[in-house]
DNA sequence: TTATCTGTATTACTATCATAGTACAGTAGT
DNA sequence: ACTACTGTACTATGATAGTAATACAGATAA
């Protein structure tokens, strides 16, 4: 279901969020549909719960989620209309490609250079989530 | 000279280690070419000491310079053949961005897009230094 | 030698992260 | 009421990263 890198710089939490944002605008959940619940979740991925929770709490500030105590977490109904979310994790998705990119030495034009090599032809294939 | 965004969630030392290497590799600075001592750097860019030594020992363990006690840094011979070793890594890079900016339902032109404009600024700093 | 540059090393403070444990509060089925 | 789920809150601990303050050591010129 989830996948979480540990020896990832990135914190557990925050490639949880992600994880499951793209499952919202992707639709692989739907509008008003519960979450697993918090331990649930922990356990199934080897995680802390406070952690797990963690994530829905962002998740709730950035609009994703509705959390209702004794109920659940469920997808907001605007949950996957929230563009400017979305356009922020494509952000910092940049940020970090560049910045890698750039601590291995390569200027702008060879990024973008290789950037553009690698999206000639086609872009569906990869979808290895 | 070297600019520092103290509000940015990348470390200072890594920001400046990155505009480093690209003056490195782009030729701003040559073979052999001395650098700022640390103190120097550190009080003209207002960041402490122990940053700039962090950073230059980044960049000595990355081969891009030497660093010789008494004396000071200076770019290593090699510094600038360093990013050809690096393709491979770059092309797992990009694979990692493409796949993931595809999976938030981006398509090739709007990925572009986006990198574009987040390397703008990086361009300009280049020429106007 | 002395003074003043240079880089290096050590230690410490702070913030963040992940985890753990515990307790509390709301919901629903029995 | 009881039970078993839900989310929430709080404290504490250990690890790590980033930054800072200070002291140490090599190089060089006066």
């Amino acid at each position: 279901m989830y996948s979480i890198d540990s020896r990832s710089a990135v914190p557990v939490y925050e490639q949880l969020k992600r994880q499951i944002i793209i499952h919202i605008v992707s639709g692989v959940l739907n509008d008003g549909e519960k979450l697993p619940s918090i331990r649930e979740l922990a356990s199934a991925i080897l995680i802390n719960p406070n952690t797990v929770a963690k994530t829905y709490r962002h998740l709730e500030t950035d609009g994703f989620v509705t959390s209702r105590k004794g109920l659940g977490v469920f997808v907001s109904a605007s949950g996957r209309e929230l563009q400017s979310n979305r356009t922020e994790i494509f952000k910092e998705l940049t940020d970090e490609y560049v910045s890698k990119a750039a601590g291995l030495g390569l200027n702008a034009d060879e990024i973008m250079k290789g950037l553009s090599e690698r999206l000639k032809g086609e872009i569906e294939h990869d979808k290895n989530e």
